[in-house]
DNA sequence: CATCGAGTTTGCGCGGGCGCAATGTTCACG
DNA sequence: CGTGAACATTGCGCCCGCGCAAACTCGATG
């Protein structure tokens, strides 16, 4: 994937994208390999190019929780353009070998204060994103865990799917304990239910792998739909 | 309290404090009332002046999970500065009197467009939210109840909290059902816990009340301190 | 000061879902 | 193509914390 073709460089003017461009430098990390720890002092500004990432939460108890899968056009680490926050709240993980454009927390704070369509673009990201912690907060403090794991599975189908025979495969190489880590629960409860709803139909279910057959069922599943809460 | 002790418009230069004071409108609610509701097409940026606000998110079944609380000197609503978000994610109430600063959507667009330095705080101000979004995350969904409540309660300490004697007062009425809201539980396992804590000395509690008489008791409930997670 | 409603406490029962162990299965890699 | 480690399944037991009911207490309000 080329840089312009993500969706945020996408909506900035000829002059930005040339000089977030002219700046971006191009990293790879292999499957597997950690492209920073949570704690850490922030490095820079990051746009996934190829491949998966996983941002993700450990406790001191070794649970943890994923915050956000990233999908090539993505950007993410956006906090570090910006410029009081000292350190990474997550960790983040290449779940894929992944090319990533980078640009070091000096570049990305002076490109975001000099160009003002990029700072406006990061910050309605950043906002989308809290939407979604807050709905999240709400589901996995109020709802039960089949509803959560069945509104985890139609998010992911919304950020990145593939028609696949008779259904949509979630893009993202997702074991039992990365979805348990999405939904707040344990992989055992989410091997049963995924067991379950296959027994039914509603799913196909592999190694790492969802196809989602009848996402009206599943829907039905969440508890009906959610996001214009009146 | 006047616009210009608000932590937000204090760190802002003298121009923009004019501008942004000359554009406001003072608003008033009773206790009890809704400035917003969720849902609802966004109407402008607030500052709280005087008085408390709670943030929340209710469920189809009723429950409730309050997002935030607001203390005089906080913005919110501050997604309706950005352009493209159309809808309040949550609902705001008015848990006392309260009087704000008000500034309509239009008008804070164009104040945000126009001066970086303010869209640049506010950017800030949602990225901590955020992050905050997320350690509730990971807490609510591999915690157990007692160490978020205790968490819960330390995080409001830090917050707005008055001198007592003999500890330290939370400075917003909350209600058990509230706290439960917070913490992700039911207001009965919230009675029961405080009851608990105060019985062995750690808090002193009343209706919509919490004193805290031993903080490093309470964070060895929470399971220790937790926010440079290494 | 009397009243009423909102807020709180506590007992009791039970069920959702966690935790572990043992076994089975699949894929990556040499 | 063979092998091992990572991933997945399933049974079983138990406990945390929810849910309701009933009784109580506080404090705002007229």
């Amino acid at each position: 994937m080329n840089l312009n073709d993500s969706a945020i460089v996408g909506q900035l003017g000829a002059e930005a994208r040339r000089r977030l461009s002219a700046a971006a430098e191009e990293r790879n990390f292999r499957r597997g390999e950690a492209l920073f720890h949570q704690g850490e002092p922030l490095k820079g500004l990051f746009i996934l190019l190829a491949g998966r990432v996983k941002l993700s939460q450990v406790g001191p108890d070794g649970h943890e929780t994923i915050m956000r899968l990233v999908a090539p056009g993505d950007a993410f680490a956006a906090v570090a353009a910006f410029s009081h926050a000292r350190s990474y709240p997550v960790s983040a993980l290449a779940m894929t070998d992944v090319t990533l454009a980078f640009w070091p927390r000096r570049t990305a704070q002076r490109l975001v204060s000099e160009l003002p369509e990029l700072a406006g673009l990061l910050t309605e990201e950043i906002s989308r994103h809290a939407q979604v912690f807050q709905q999240r907060l709400r589901e996995v403090s109020t709802e039960r865990v089949s509803q959560r794991l069945a509104r985890t599975l139609l998010r992911l189908a919304g950020q990145a799917s593939r028609p696949h025979d008779a259904g949509t495969l979630i893009d993202f190489p997702l074991t039992r304990q990365d979805l348990a880590g999405l939904a707040g629960t344990t992989l055992f409860t989410v091997s049963r239910l995924l067991s379950a709803w296959s027994d039914r139909g509603i799913l196909q279910v592999g190694r790492a792998r969802v196809i989602i057959r009848s996402a009206p069922d599943l829907l039905m599943e969440a508890g009906g739909d959610d996001s214009p809460a009146s």
